[in-house]
DNA sequence: CAACTATTCAAGCAAATTCTTGACAATCAA
DNA sequence: TTGATTGTCAAGAATTTGCTTGAATAGTTG
């Protein structure tokens, strides 16, 4: 039995491997899960140079992770298929459970989550149909392109603006990309600190499309 | 929001993805999969210097991937969860889908796979119940470790030996470590060469361990 | 204790990766 | 057509990776 033969089919998984062994790719992977990008766009999310982030998109594309189209002017980059998702989900589970330098990088990013309660996608659907209020977090074309169904859209930089449309008996739900991201933190504390109650979902937006749980499309 | 700090966490995740970036490792985790193995043993599957192996299961362990134990004057690496079982699957099955070098390098390495049958776990389970004989095809320290329960073991150099012991009126089930295993397709081949009914489980045993079905553990 | 086995460590070199810069190509708008 | 926008390509420098070799360490055996 060859032994090169083996090596070299071990190879060919370890592109895949290789696709998510550099930080940036990895967040385009996550940029990505929310749909479709252009380069300059990715190139402003993950704080490169365009010709940079081309590069990167082209060892993914190599990987079979990215596919793209041309639209125009414009070159839109997406996700190959869910099994890719699927895979950037497990990566992430995986490293925050066995990386140690993980919770650490979390909260520098994230700052302390200590009192910031979260909620599971059960909890969710439960407080919904109680009239809870659910906040979309992200910016306006990604709750577009698709959003929890009864979720109303407040993009980051609107959060002050919106905080007192929020009644004091009115529980917010906030949600965005996925669990590190950002956004429904931040909407959480600003809600927290104008004394409103506010709990941030442990997940996003992609998990709950991944789970087969319905979306609505467009501005509601 | 530091742009450094997101960048922190996302090579974080990246440690992961760089420790399946490289196709010795791959194979590592892929020969973990069955089980706890030395140093060693470890370097002879994969066909490197144990010095080389060594640094491998370094890169693995920084990423949290296997854990290690010493019992006299050895070193035991281990997967360290189940959930890297999951990653490692799921990364095969995205490189299967998108990688286009997966096919030719597969069939480099297993041959044609054309005309040799294979069938799923449900098929392997209604077969058993019909008196269907089920080959454990991998080395015996492995069938010991854990097998599909009614399956006899049959390690790779005895499958010449144990041709006979096959009536022409019952068909054989053959299976070892996963998809990618040449095991079961040699069985296969050896036994339909000898004139038997014989097909392969499409899978491996850690995928049947890992769906929650049940597993027996010693000779039987 | 010395001799032996199994593993890790350290140094070194070739090859690959990552980012930068500037040139080039495709498309659109006027 | 000209100029502006968007993305890719190519070359180069700094860093990292992957393997080898030989020495060092931990544990066992006689």
């Amino acid at each position: 039995m060859a032994p090169e033969a083996k090596a070299a089919l071990f190879d060919q998984f370890a592109l895949v491997g290789k696709a998510f062994a550099n930080g940036r790719r990895a967040e385009l992977v996550d940029v990505l899960a929310q749909g479709e990008r252009a380069v300059e766009a990715l190139a402003g999310q993950i704080d490169q140079s365009v010709a940079n982030t081309s590069q990167h998109l082209q060892v993914l594309a190599r990987a079979g992770l990215v596919r793209s189209r041309r639209e125009g002017n414009r070159v839109l980059y997406r996700l190959a298929d869910e099994q890719v998702e699927a895979l950037w989900e497990t990566l992430r589970a995986v490293a925050t459970a066995n990386v140690s330098g993980v919770h650490q990088a979390a909260e520098e990013y994230l700052g302390d989550r200590e009192g910031l309660e979260q909620v599971s996608r059960d909890e969710l659907a439960r407080r919904l149909g109680e009239g809870a209020l659910v906040w979309d977090v992200r910016p306006a074309s990604e709750y577009e392109a698709g959003h929890i169904p009864g979720a109303i859209s407040v993009p980051p930089d609107e959060v002050q603006r919106r905080l007192d449309d929020v009644p004091d008996d009115v529980e917010v739900v906030a949600y965005c990309r996925g669990r590190f991201c950002v956004y429904a933190d931040a909407a959480v504390r600003a809600l927290v600190a104008a004394g409103r109650r506010a709990v941030r979902l442990d997940e996003g937006f992609p998990e709950w499309r991944r789970a087969g749980l319905p979306v609505a499309v467009g501005t509601d």
